[in-house]
DNA sequence: TGACCAATTTGGCCAGACCAAATTTGAGGA
DNA sequence: TCCTCAAATTTGGTCTGGCCAAATTGGTCA
């Protein structure tokens, strides 16, 4: 379905997570994996250039080599978070500490320089949190619109590309576990409406005590869901239903 | 020097940021883009593979059309900063926020995750600040020691991607204010000091409060060297010596 | 005017080839 | 035996020219 260049690339990203070749290790040359791939040079060529770019390897005149994961560009994680059924639970939850962080600092930001239209703006986005009955789905889109017009709000262009990036690799990735998370809508509501308050306040401090009880619920709520995820694939290698886990 | 194709990327990206081309443009074609640069339409490919990874062009069979800024990669921010003499102050100064508040999660984030050796690894790359006599490159190694020993301490490896990629951007395009940076050592001593106080008291707040401290500071010698730097070059068009201007 | 279909354009891929730089290898010398 | 240095090989970078499928475009017909 994919382009050929995409497969080439997807199926060296996952070897090098794997750990098929240790680091510093000399990868097969283009010729070698075109003849593997049964394509051409060219193909594998832009298939080495993704590679390059995400900072897996490090590609020169005489062979590409494979760098540390630690070196590589914010881009990985998407492909880190991909293999397995489920994504690896600590970079998950090291992502959530530095979404809210993000989210936290943007928020920090906006009540700096942003006018009082973007302002009222970013309180809009909390209400929905308290105000509306949501859905399991609904509320998550209400989450992303938060984050959307904060991160709009701080006009922090660096900020705002970390920010996307990040959640869009992480969002997709998440899928397999969407079944299982329960959110506390109430709790939520209850630090939505705390939120608001502080942000109309201007209360930088209030704020970022707000945001981090968001994520101290986000952790708990994604615990949860891990577990019923674990038990559910343990249990049934079938198709996971939407059958509710309570602690 | 470089590579073909990186000129060819470097050139159409430089392009793009300057705005010869209107978002949602589209390009010129590959075949035409080749024979403007005198290139193949191999090259010409792989620079069109490196804008669509930096996030600048969105590239389908029918034509490869432009994407907005901030929909973009975290690695356009290099680029951004590597137009015009100095790189773009708001730009800079946005990163400067960015980088101070990742540091004070890695920092927060150590504090909780890591072992003693590596809170003590924090401490001593705090002590060259107030128990040596730094120069100014001097001061500048030890800046980035602080930042990469509490990133490689967090754990946190969605974090260490992200300052890692905004550093290495950030830091090479600050090469031309690099002679009119002059920092207040005694005033980072002191903070330093502070900081490892934080530090080995593992008080997270008054970690935070140190490096916005910090952050003050660096935007302070920031701002002097922006207009030290633009008088320089208003004065005379040719090489800027490290003549020391004061308030 | 608006919907539909063919011609053209465009990206994706392929085959085979040449060059320069890096690596590997092997021969000669200490 | 070990080291050194140059030749041979490997490897990435580029080029020419061509075919295919999808997207765009333009013209035609209702």
């Amino acid at each position: 379905m994919s382009a050929k260049h995409n497969q080439i690339a997807n199926h060296l990203i996952t070897d090098i997570l794997d750990g098929s070749y240790r680091v510093g290790e000399r990868l097969p040359s283009e010729r070698d994996l075109a003849s593997r791939f049964q394509a051409n040079r060219g193909a594998v060529r832009e298939a080495m250039k993704t590679l390059q770019q995400i900072g897996l390897a490090d590609i020169q005149p005489g062979g590409a080599r494979v760098k540390q994961r630690n070196q590589a560009s914010l881009d990985v994680i998407g492909h880190i978070l991909n293999r397995g059924e489920l994504p690896d639970r600590e970079v998950v939850d090291q992502i959530l500490v530095v979404i809210n962080n993000l989210l936290a600092l943007a928020v920090e930001q906006a009540i700096r320089v942003a006018s009082d239209e973007e302002m009222e703006a970013i309180c809009a986005a909390t209400r929905p949190f308290y105000q509306q009955q949501l859905g399991q789905l609904e509320h998550g889109l209400a989450r992303i619109n938060l984050l959307q017009t904060a991160m709009q709000a701080s006009k922090n262009l660096p900020l705002q590309l970390i920010a996307r990036s990040l959640f869009e690799q992480f969002a997709p990735n998440m899928e397999p576990l969407a079944d299982f998370v329960q959110t506390d809508h109430t709790t939520y509501a209850t630090y939505a409406k705390k939120l608001e308050d502080a942000l109309q306040a201007r209360n930088t401090d209030a704020v970022r005590e707000t945001i981090e009880a968001f994520a101290a619920l986000n952790r708990e709520s994604l615990i949860k869901a891990y577990t019923a995820a674990q038990n559910k694939t343990n249990h049934s290698t079938a198709q996971p239903l939407q059958e509710t886990a309570s602690s």
